[in-house]
DNA sequence: ATAATATTTTAGAGTAATCTAAATTAATTA
DNA sequence: TAATTAATTTAGATTACTCTAAAATATTAT
């Protein structure tokens, strides 16, 4: 039905198109997937084709319901397979992502609703981020930034918006991964600096620029 | 380093060598793989080229030590995703080979060890097929074809020589399955057909044409 | 509003895999 | 051994994806 780089491509246009209310560009599929301007006008017509995509040229893509339903099942198939590589066989979150790139791309949708199952059903991957169910169904996050984080309240880590290995692996070293429950104990006027304080009464200091890409949610008793 | 392309040609290189002193025929492979004779010559250069294999035209081809080496990586890949499929996500051993097909092509050497690992290091694949080690050495099984059996004997099912899903299916409805201890109260000596008895005194009629797609070895209590 | 710049598309070509049909080589049989 | 048959390889095309360079269109800045 569709082919793995169909489904990279519209992958890729999904995550650009969440949130941005304009057209995808050209251009930035092809940032996005590190591939020429050309490969991209190429896939673009064929998508459009297939009508996984509305693309006029010259004023780039949106995509379709039946476009965003593919897209969400490969997020969907990625998603789990990285709860399986972390929770199962216990790789570190900062190691899943390639792996996960090739096992979305194995077609069987039995497989994956058993591996579901297998999982305990699980809402978010190892970065917080929500798994969409069967029909493509996205829970709402409710995340806001950390850089938004005001002193006097108790929050969640709940996910991240930079995915790199390298943000990763900084964050684990800080301790800050989805779960953590912290609190501000001082934001600096000047750089918007800010020193969190976590359960046992540590603390670690992160940047506004750090902050900006780790996402919380205010944490309440229940 | 290999497409799936070439991986799969190389599987069938080697399955079709296993066993067979002389050189595998282009015909063979074609056969093996459903496609032209003509896709086989071109694959075959390639191979060469690579030295997976050895390939003189006309002449056939046998593989080499590193083309083995490759083989035996995928089949080990192969027949671990089948005992993950079966043992943790309770798939049938007639539904398996597909989705394994599509698995044994994810490159990560370390996602493969760490799922040998949670899988408990298995001998065999749930059809009784051996699972190479990391350096693709092989336990020679020792087993030998249910045709070949005698009365007064002890065996246990260790394999089977067809993987279709039809024959898998009815040897789970014979009760046949890698593992079943039983022996042969009758041979018939004009078509030899048996008549095999379980352990729990019920017992089946199988053919001699079954019979020979059924591997087992003597049974000795240890 | 027109010129300069940036983006996008088309044109033309390359790689990996596939096919059918024709040509070549090997094997079989008379 | 020569002729027929079978297997294999080559030739020429096709599909999916990729690229660079040139042409077309849109955006921006004066």
């Amino acid at each position: 039905m569709t082919t793995s780089t169909e489904e990279n491509y519209l992958k890729s246009i999904y995550h650009l198109s969440v949130g941005h209310p304009n057209p995808v560009l050209t251009s930035e599929i092809a940032d996005s997937l590190t591939t020429s301007s050309a490969s991209v006008t190429d896939m673009l017509k064929k998508l459009s084709e297939k009508n996984l995509i509305e693309y006029e040229r010259y004023k780039g893509v949106r995509i379709t319901r039946k476009g965003e339903r593919v897209a969400l099942s490969i997020i969907r198939r990625h998603r789990l397979w990285e709860v399986f590589l972390t929770d199962v066989l216990k790789f570190r979150w900062d190691e899943v992502h390639e792996m996960a790139e090739e096992l979305e791309h194995v077609s069987s949708d039995e497989l994956v609703s058993r591996l579901d199952a297998f999982l305990g059903y699980p809402k978010v991957d190892p970065h917080g981020d929500p798994i969409p169910d069967t029909n493509g169904k996205l829970f709402p996050s409710g995340s806001l930034s950390l850089a938004e984080a005001q002193t006097a309240q108790k929050y969640q880590v709940s996910g991240v918006s930079d995915h790199s290995a390298g943000f990763l692996q900084f964050l684990q070293k800080k301790g800050l991964m989805p779960g953590v429950l912290f609190s501000v104990k001082e934001i600096d006027e000047f750089d918007k600096s800010m020193y969190l304080l976590f359960e046992d009464n540590s603390g670690t200091f992160i940047s506004h620029e750090i902050a900006k890409n780790i996402l919380m949610k205010l944490y309440v008793n229940s």
